[in-house]
DNA sequence: ATGGCTTCATAGTGAAGA
């Protein structure tokens, strides 16, 4: 029996629910982590997803950010937000499932280098840092999983030199996400051989994904007791070839 | 080529994403 665990940023959970009702059926997953759901928790569509057999905590807000957990067991002790860093875009929810402490985030995207936004976005890979070191000390089964807006090495990008500096690669956000694995986390999709050029995300635009033009920007880390029963982790572009897709792929690791 | 596409909030376009 694996657990299968997975992250996807749907970009708006009203518009991808039949694209997810549909991978959720074929993928299977036991624990699933959404993000930019882009629903207000009053309009969370959990009929329809109890009807596909899960369970879901979330948190939500109009128009932006929102994460959610859905899972085939209940999720318990369920954490809104990184503790004392008030923040009020819905970025952040934790809860165990089974035996596994789940960490679902989207990270700030940043914007651009030196502007507000970016500041932001190195202050809460700090406070996030701090947090699950803590939180890595409770549980030592522990998953984080989510769009953490990084691509943590040129290979995670299409074109290093295209994007040399730029948003997402910069080194100051790289340094961030190393801190934040070096708490003692492994990069489930990297305990593995990997076909080159594999990303999670792909522009909307200039036909990105037909052309392989993405960063890998999904992630799943895992605690190292999670990391030594980590048996696979991939990334799924099947429902990226839909019709009105999310520009993000799931990424999905199994557990033994 | 500083655009290109998609979503949401709007009821015209504009912001934001990555």
């Amino acid at each position: 029996m694996t657990f299968r665990l997975a992250t996807w940023n749907v970009n708006s959970l009203k518009v991808r629910l039949p694209h997810l009702l549909d991978w959720l059926a074929r993928a299977k997953p036991d624990a699933v982590c959404l993000q930019e759901t882009k629903t207000e928790d009053a309009n969370f569509p959990l009929v329809e997803l109890q009807g596909a057999g899960y369970q879901a905590v979330f948190c939500g807000q109009k128009a932006y950010n929102g994460v959610a957990i859905l899972a085939h067991a209940m999720p318990t002790e369920v954490q809104h937000g990184i503790p004392d860093f008030p923040d009020d875009p819905k970025r952040v929810i934790a809860a165990t499932v089974n035996d596994v402490r789940v960490v679902c985030l989207y990270a700030p995207n940043g914007q651009a280098l030196g502007s507000d936004k970016y500041q932001y976005k190195l202050r809460w890979y700090e406070a996030l840092a701090a947090w699950l070191e803590d939180e890595l000390r409770r549980n030592p089964r522990l998953a984080v999983l989510g769009d953490l807006n990084v691509a943590p090495e040129d290979r995670d990008v299409h074109d290093p030199k295209r994007w040399a500096g730029q948003i997402h690669v910069s080194e100051p956000e790289r340094a961030a996400m190393r801190k934040l694995v070096d708490i003692g986390l492994a990069d489930a999709f990297r305990l593995f051989e990997q076909p080159h050029k594999e990303f999670s995300w792909w522009d909307y635009r200039l036909a990105a994904f037909q052309r392989n033009w993405g960063l890998r920007i999904d992630h799943i880390f895992l605690s190292p007791q999670l990391a030594q029963r980590c048996i696979a982790c991939t990334i799924d572009k099947s429902p990226r070839k839909l019709e009105r897709p999310s520009d993000h792929a799931p990424v999905v690791a199994d557990l033994q």
